[in-house]
Formats: structure tokens, C-alpha cells, sequence
DNA sequence: GTTGTATATTCGCTTATGCGAATATACAAC
DNA sequence: GTTGTATATTCGCATAAGCGAATATACAAC
């Protein structure tokens, strides 16, 4: 109960849903995610917390950044309904992948 | 996305969780929802407002009573999956149910 | 070692949420 | 009208959650 009441508190915000729905695409760095959704660091940082201890992402660390992904557990089968048959449909989150999608495009560029 | 984190917002409280769980089953007025779970009066009502500004349940009045049901439209389709993947897999939501049935058939027999 | 970049955490502050106690409203029965 | 029952709302209060600014940590490059 408790651990569903968790991820429910945690999916019931704007900035975290739009993570969510961000990194069902892929897994992605903090800076990432501050770019898609021109949020601060301090923000993005804690909410990605505030999902980690939900237990609906995992991180990984690799040199000075730390990766974040969604973890698909059976035990969260909700959240892709939440996902596919919702957030997806809705216009905010669809313009936050257009973002990401021109952000990751521009720094691949950069880095070549 | 108002409306999708209002209703996620409704739906990360424990006590909302469990009248959701019980309206699965059937409409239910006020009183019913407060035996079953063992609430006060003020506890049940102001959740079920709660529950009614998300659009998650609706009321009809009927004499003095009020009974409550879920609404089941499509654009809350993760509901079912969060109560039929999830709550029902729980051991106190069930519990609660097992308090209602209780609770609905000495109602009955106390009626006739 | 220093510098720069990526990320996390702490500190006040403000706002939101949940609670019980008390009160109000609405209706039925008389 | 009064009484009793069902439900809703208001009032204070306590706790939780969100925020930005500042600070801390961790690692890479030099």
C-alpha cells in the first residue's frame, strides 16, 4: 500500500510527470533534463530524487554524470497506462520530447 | 494535464485509495464508506468532495442519502488498471471489502 | 595542487494538505 | 412547527511539499 501511496504521491506532480514521460523515451542525464524542460538543476535534481526514492527510476553514475532511467517493473504496470494511454496524448509533454529530441541533436553536433 | 495530475493528486491518499477500491464494487452512499473503513463522518465526506472535484466519482441524491459511484469514461482508463493490477492485490483494500459486505448485509437485515 | 563542470543538499520561506471539533444544511417523520 | 438522521462546510492547527539561492561534493582536465 505504502509503496503504491509512493509512487502515486510522486506522479501526482507537473515537473515529475514530465520527467517521467521524458525518460520512457530514454535514459538521460540531469543536464538533459534541465535542457528538455528548461528547468533549473536545483529543480531537476530534486525531483528525480523524489522519483528515485518512489522506486520508478534507477541512476548510474558514469564519470562527473549521473544517468537516470525508468525502471518497468511489474510491479508499476499502471504507469505505462499512465503513460501511453495519457501523458502521451497531452500537448505539454509531446512539445517536452520535441525539445529534447532538438537538445539532444544539438549537442551531438557539438560534440563531433 | 490539469486534469490527469488532479486526479493522480486525488488518488495519492490512502484513505481516497480505499473509498475508490470500495466504489469499484458498487455505488455507495456515505455511510456505507464510513463503516466499511472505520472513518468519521467529516473524514469520508471531505474525501469524497476530493474524489468528486477530480472527476473521479459522481453523486445523486436520493432522500436524505447521498450515494457515490465511480466514474468509468475512458479518460481515466489507468484507473482500472490501478485498481485491478494493484489495489486488489493488496491485503488492506481487500480487508475492506470483506468490512463492507459485512457492513451491507446486517444493513439488509436490519432493514427488514 | 587549481579550475571547470555535473550533480546533490541545505536553508529559509511560502503554499498546500490533512485532521478533528464544531457548526450548518437538508430532508423525513411526526 | 420539533426531532432525528445524513451529509457538507468552516475553523484552527499541524505537517508536508515546493521553491530559489547558496553551498557542498565529486569527478575530469590540466
Amino acid at each position: 500500500m505504502k509503496t503504491l501511496l509512493n509512487a502515486l504521491k510522486a506522479l501526482s506532480d507537473e515537473t515529475r510527470l514530465r520527467i517521467v514521460n521524458l525518460l520512457y523515451e530514454k535514459e538521460l542525464c540531469v543536464c538533459d533534463i534541465m535542457e528538455a524542460l528548461k528547468i533549473s538543476q536545483t529543480k531537476a535534481s530534486r525531483h528525480l530524487t523524489c522519483l528515485k526514492n518512489a522506486g520508478l527510476v534507477s541512476d548510474r553514475k558514469h564519470a562527473q554524470w549521473v544517468y537516470y532511467s525508468i525502471i518497468r517493473s511489474g510491479d508499476m504496470k499502471f504507469v505505462d497506462s499512465l503513460v501511453f494511454d495519457h501523458i502521451r496524448k497531452l500537448r505539454e509533454p509531446d512539445d517536452d520530447l520535441k525539445s529534447l529530441n532538438e537538445w539532444l541533436s544539438m549537442k551531438n553536433i557539438s560534440c563531433e
